[in-house]
DNA sequence: CTGTGCCATGTTAGCGATAACGGCCGCATC
DNA sequence: GATGCGGCCGTTATCGCTAACATGGCACAG
């Protein structure tokens, strides 16, 4: 046992220079023969690979990284992991970078300008081959840090601005404008809205922006708000639909900067017969697969998150049909849902 | 701007080289400030630091891990991103790694062994200092892989079973068997399953295990059972929940092997005056926040993820004030939460 | 004025892999 | 039999940084 090769006994942790003494060849033909490249025999590779095997050598790719001036990985940046959008378009990254050899790391910034720019920072540290992050609005450094990386930089979920190389994402701001069109077609004259109050969440803001200018160009305004931060957001849907509707009781319309709290809005709504598409209307935001489940489908608009995640994985891994790597913004076109829960004409 | 320092028109990447350069000082002392590490003067750490940041430039850590054998990642793979709780445990990892110095790095594998395998074998290649890994249950190769790391080794969520170095979680076994023993206590004797079909799930299967392990001590069998794989959780537990209660309408009580698709099953029985708890009992398992947001509060029993994903951070980082970063066996008590959906007696 | 010690900085030698090139051998070609 | 070429494998020189040690200057004691 203590000389079981592959035990953890080993102080010394292994190198190449282990694999190629154990199967009696150079460290550079172990190398070619773990990467698959370069002409090696089959009889040596067979006996480099068993070699490998029974030690147990795992190769340093930090060592590799640095002689080779190549790193697989490909730096993802995202505002949270808790609110079911994000984690759908690292499925779409995923799926694409799969069978690349590029592998996704993901930094979370929690919405803070300052935690965007450490955390760049820090992937910028490993020198990924790519960059996918969230949004186009950041500090004036890490504007900076992504212009001067020199890598492929993906700017997602949003186009309303500059992005700093490419974009794919879609208009918060025509999303908006969008949903209060359909509203205001579909008969709704009081209008309130429900969102988070997160500063830094400019999606939201536009959406909003967006939602405001339409009703304003049809004669209409947001009658009320209702704002929160933290805790459940389906309860907090709940509380701020009891909260709104007590203060404004007219309105006809509730709209909620997303679909948990519209969710949370529409449960409030069932429980206390209101009657939902008649008296009031409800809609959301983000298309997520939560609302499927509900007694009634809440009205919402799909954020293309799968294929924002699929498409920028395509940037960077250079796989697009026309090879383009930069200067691209890519538009998607969200898709209005209307659910159960806006009246029809 | 052609000749802007900090232009990405610079083809070379910046090394130490160009601070040095630039600030007047050996290589070696720019390290130093950067690293805020030995002696150096004010004047030449503020002369050092302007021009590092002049330059935009970012240290190269492959570079700098390879030379001082030491990196600052922990690797955390779990089964999946997209069910809300591993999030909890990666908030939980992240709030104790925070000031550490140590990052943690994701890696995600499906609850497939082949991937885990994989992911496995990517995350030690880059030689972390540390690995936090969910389940007890794993491929020989993989935990050949764990046991000759030589680096702390945390496996999460799970005690029932032998760990390769440390473990930090609870046990379904056991938490299976308190929830039968309370839904016997409160009376409830016609006992339905509902869970998922994953193969891969250990936990829920050990929950379901030790579920019916207390049912037949107390006489009881599980009476009829319902399975799914992929979907809407919530829609799958409404769909679930009326097969299974068309299918075996004596049924007195149903529980879901997570809250969601409870959730599903509590909506569906609100909407179809089912009385709970009355005539159904129902219970989930996981306490995720959602459940709060529900009409009426579903059952379920805490899995204590925030404090898993502290205490296994806490291991790896050696901040337990014992010292101890080896061999521990750390299981939390998961709480019951009877919420609204079982009789109170 | 010399020795002592410390502070601030520089020098040297890797870390573990890969790129680039070179060499040898065997076989086909003329 | 000389030539060429391709398959297979080894040698050498980095990659960008840091550990460890070396050095020079200056203050201070004796």
């Amino acid at each position: 046992m203590a000389k079981d090769p592959s035990s953890a006994l080993q102080r010394r942790p292994l190198t190449l220079r282990d694999v190629s003494d154990a199967s009696g060849v150079s460290e550079m033909t172990v190398s070619r023969v773990l990467r698959n490249r370069g002409d090696v025999s089959g009889a040596t590779r067979e006996r480099v690979l068993a070699a490998a095997r029974e030690l147990g050598y795992v190769p340093n790719r930090i060592a590799g990284a640095l002689a080779s001036q190549r790193v697989n990985l490909v730096a993802v940046i995202i505002p949270s992991l808790s609110n079911m959008v994000f984690p759908e378009v690292l499925t779409g990254v995923s799926e694409v970078l799969e069978d690349t050899g590029l592998q996704p790391v993901v930094g979370v910034t929690n919405y803070s300008p300052e935690r965007e720019e450490k955390v760049l920072y820090e992937m910028l540290s490993w020198r990924p081959s790519g960059i996918i992050i969230a949004g186009l609005e950041r500090s004036h450094a890490a504007r900076a840090m992504l212009e001067n990386a020199g890598i492929p930089i993906v700017e997602i979920m949003d186009v309303d601005g500059t992005p700093v190389d490419n974009a794919v994402g879609i208009s918060h701001r025509r999303a908006g404008r969008h949903m209060a069109e359909a509203i205001v077609a579909a008969g709704y004259r009081r209008i309130g809205f429900l969102g988070t109050m997160m500063p830094y969440d400019h999606r939201a803001r536009k959406r909003l922006e967006g939602f405001e200018s339409a009703l304003i160009a049809a004669g209409l305004t947001v009658e009320d708000r209702e704002f929160y931060s933290g805790g459940s957001a389906l309860l907090k849907g709940r509380e701020m639909t009891e909260a709104i509707l007590s203060r404004s009781p007219d309105l006809d319309f509730l709209y909620y900067s997303n679909d948990l709290i519209g969710a949370g809005g529409l449960l409030w709504c069932l429980n206390h017969a209101i009657e939902v598409p008649e008296k009031v209307g409800l809609a959301g935001f983000n298309g997520v697969e939560l609302v499927q489940g509900l007694p009634c489908h809440l009205a919402t608009m799909d954020a293309c998150r799968l294929e924002i995640g699929r498409k920028a994985a395509e940037i960077v891994a250079g796989k697009r049909a026309d090879g383009a790597t930069s200067g691209l913004v890519i538009e998607l076109e969200p898709k209005l849902e209307p659910g159960d829960t806006i009246r029809r004409r």
